[in-house]
DNA sequence: CGCAATTAGTTGCATTGACAACCATATAGG
DNA sequence: CCTATATGGTTGTCAATGCAACTAATTGCG
């Protein structure tokens, strides 16, 4: 009789890869909801963005790739759809004429205090209730899993 | 003069949220191009229905929906895809027209002795180095943030 | 029985993302 | 200087996915 336990499907379950997509595809729509109620049609990628813009606004899109992780299509596009928005404008570099620098508008600044506190509630929720010493452990990890296969 | 631990992106990168899914979006790419360099023109999600049906064959597509936590839409097309591809076939349910039943061809029955030895290996690279308390802990704070956000 | 509500699945549309091909500009080496 | 190469960005294609709308078949209730 064959061992439940060396199903494939038990096995991909005990796979960390299991769980951390699992958890991704939940926050990913979570997150689409979230912004969807607030009355925004943001996707959880632009939020990203906008963040980085925050931070530290007139970046290239080479510089947003950098800090997102993602190609130079993906941006390209992202940045379409923020433009559309709205949220942010594309200018020209006075040093290169093929670099194109991204600056928040008055509008995308403006999310900023208004998204804030709804994604750090909605952080808060996700973590609720796991002990402090257990998602420092989980943090740790997922950082040298990401090094094991970067 | 501003505190930069308070700065966004540095609190972005200590939200759990945020490496999540950064290791979700490197497992991806990687697992793309793990099948690739196996002659297979095969998607991550087409991956992870493959295995379901290695567990059980004759799935109805909402099983499928549930058990991959995909919806409709998306099962349908990750199926278009892979019936072009030989792998499975939809056939008539005898008790309920509606129903299609899905289930693995020789071919898509072969892919399995051929690739969980890649994946296993992939897997435990993804993993090396990592003591396996943190691992444990790590498996059992993904299950309860995907609780927490279900 | 008969019609309303439910369920199984597909299609349409927009965005993300992998990847290749491409254009324009900048840089480097002869 | 001038051509080869590298770099910044866009476009095209295909697949995944969120969502709404739809078809067809089934179930449930009066």
């Amino acid at each position: 009789m064959r061992d439940q336990f060396t199903d494939h499907g038990i096995v991909l379950e005990r796979a960390l890869a299991f769980w951390v997509q699992r958890v991704q595809a939940q926050l990913r729509t979570q997150t689409y909801r979230i912004f969807r109620e607030a009355g925004l049609s943001m996707t959880p990628e632009q939020w990203a963005v906008l963040v980085r813009l925050w931070e530290r606004s007139d970046m290239t899109q080479t510089e947003l790739c950098d800090t997102t992780l993602k190609d130079k299509p993906t941006i390209s596009r992202i940045l379409d759809g923020m433009e559309k928005q709205g949220w942010v404008a594309r200018h020209a570099d006075p040093q290169d004429a093929r670099t194109r620098r991204v600056r928040l508008t008055r509008s995308g600044r403006a999310l900023e205090a208004r998204l804030m506190p709804l994604v750090q509630g909605f952080v808060a929720d996700f973590e609720r209730g796991i002990p402090e010493a257990d998602l420092a452990v989980t943090r740790r990890t997922l950082m040298r899993l990401f090094d094991n296969i970067s």
